[in-house]
DNA sequence: GATGAATGAGGATTCATTCAT
DNA sequence: TATGAATGAATCCTCATTCAT
């Protein structure tokens, strides 16, 4: 990949906007139809460009994905850096980091789906998927390790094990309403979910502004 | 489907053998490649059978595929209705309930994501999936009534919601641990979800054999 | 190259007749239009057969090139191995085989340009048609050794090099006449090409029938 | 061809300069590939201009074309122009336009061919490719007729024939020297070839310095 | 004039399905 | 029924040429 073509680093803003407008329509096509099914025509018609000035911009499919893939990834990202502000109680960045996840996975549920599709037989997104995925356990791995320092958090939970578990379930019930359709009213899934997390380790729950614990704990 | 091809049930016994050998061969073959990559000529191939035999036991691709989809389905459903005996403690019935899914989701795991990946595109398939799924929410669901109605369980919670989220914990555990080959010990992983389930319906936890509640409950 | 595909040996009588029609068909279109110009499609169209049948009996356009080229190589093989009855004359041997090689050139010199046209970017035919070349010019080297321990050629030339020039001359002549269409009376290049040759190594040159000298040396 | 662009006369010189750089360009890229496989960016990033520039100063790929194979004729006919000074012995003028053909042939062999290769669907080249050659066997042509008219050579021999033969034999050996590199010792080549041609006519060969004729001869 | 992006026809190859034996 | 060859639509990618800056 790279060859000749502009792969990469367009130089003028009209190519810089022309290729833009390429990754957005090849993101769409790809969430509706998924990697195999997508056309090249179907891009660029998308896209309102010559078939051929697709290449201009890509030197393959395989490319476009790669770059796509890469923008869903920094918005996961950003997503699972994103923390409570300082003082927060520990059931409250609970509810706040699930808040967030649920909000990042929405508007990329489709096409990580798409990722996810095509990892199996694409160790390079296998990779990616495996890494936004581990960036948010690793949040939730380091929180809980604070909270058991603090002794907030009950000390003889195998913490790896159960920040997988715990991201899991958040990111499977993201799946399920994003995905699925499935139907639940946002709120009580953020509770539920707050509430289940909490007290699986070892958390006093309590709803949301009851501020049941002193600002001390820290999620992430 | 259908025209005058035996499609469905072929009268002689060496044609129902026949027929057998090929949605085994095709199940391993999706399982391999997934859907799309998957070629008839690797299917007949592998059953040891003439590529245009094929034709004679399925009209299409996407036949077998239902076929390969209808016997997965019934051996999570299998898995789903199973239940610990009478008498088990409601925590126990938990464990019980992780380890037999976690066991049926090993055998299943690969062909279960491929269903996956079909899904977004054959409702068909879409509705098996949410079927199969909906099943082991249901088994939590009604297991958790119980558990309320005896006052074992918090009464506060969504009983609708929770089932989701732990049957989604555990199903994205699973799949994690099959398809993505992450690791944990496995012991731990039953722990760790069955920790997370009883406390968060408001249980008492207790390791194994701990039987820390009396015989009443049930989970399913 | 070699698949699934029958490429090389065709089971079926009729898959062989098959077979040879495509590669017929495809000789006269490379002959006409060169390899990169030649279509699939007019190969099929010529062979009257469908566009992807071409596929069920070779891997790809190489592939018949290949097995037209081993065709040509086999046919001038056969041309160059053919030698005139014991006990003709050295100017009649030299004849002869001056003769022999016209012929089969004239019915292969199409194919032949192709295959060069072919062998800079790919060493296989470069090879086979350096191999053609390789032959006519063995049997001209040891013809020529042969007479000059019979005292009937000049000692003191360079057997490689003149062979290779004779063999040159003779190679070149055909190339203008069948390919570019130089007209020359074939009874006068055949004795020109005869009377260069004997003279050129020392042999006295006489006309056809001459018997100019006994029956002893052999040019192959 | 010609439209409105300067294909043909650019006014200034620059623009002559940068005509000048993408012919040399365009012949480096062509001996390297061959017509085909030759791109517009292989010829215009050698050349160190601009894509689209190519189309100011070519109409067409057929266009560049055709000037580099202009400048490669000339060169040819220069070669073929070239004669020894008067007074040279036939046999040294047969020796000196060898090494002359052979010079000339060394430097152009590669070009030559893709003329070639492109010559049977371009009659253009092919007529071009037929006129530089025919320069060389006009040469000899005349040459030898005044040898015979002085007695010096056979006066029985077909001498058109005998000049293309003769010519074909230098060229083919150039082509199997400079394309296929066949490895011959270059003062062998030249000698072996003056004898052939020698003898050939009938001439008394002697090796180079000897003179063994008076200088009356002339080759060409 | 110079530049380099835009255009779209063209072509090799694949493969599910059909069909003749 | 069994077999495997036949079919041809479909798709990705290439590249000479055109054209807007």
């Amino acid at each position: 990949m790279g060859k000749q073509t502009l792969a990469g680093r367009p130089p003028t803003e009209r190519g810089r906007r022309k290729r833009g407008t390429l990754v957005q329509a090849a993101r769409e096509e790809f969430e509706e139809r998924g990697f195999e099914e997508t056309r090249i025509a179907q891009i660029t018609g998308r896209a309102g460009i010559a078939y051929g000035s697709f290449y201009t911009y890509f030197d393959s499919k395989d490319e476009v994905f790669h770059e796509v893939a890469k923008g869903v990834a920094g918005e996961m990202f950003d997503a699972a850096r994103s923390a409570a502000p300082p003082g927060t109680a520990p059931v409250d960045r609970i509810r706040y980091a699930t808040e967030r996840f649920l909000a990042a996975y929405r508007d990329n549920a489709r096409i990580m789906q798409v990722i996810e599709q095509v990892s199996p037989r694409h160790p390079h997104f296998r990779t990616l998927f495996l890494e936004i995925r581990g960036l948010f356990v690793d949040r939730i791995t380091s929180g809980t390790r604070r909270l058991q320092e603090e002794g907030l958090a009950s000390a003889d939970i195998d913490v790896e094990t159960t920040a997988s578990m715990l991201g899991g379930m958040v990111e499977h019930t993201a799946r399920m309403l994003f995905l699925y359709g499935e139907e639940h009213d946002p709120e009580v899934v953020v509770e539920t979910a707050t509430r289940l997390w909490a007290r699986g380790i070892g958390l006093e729950y309590g709803p949301p502004g009851t501020g049941s614990q002193g600002a001390a704990g820290q999620v992430d």
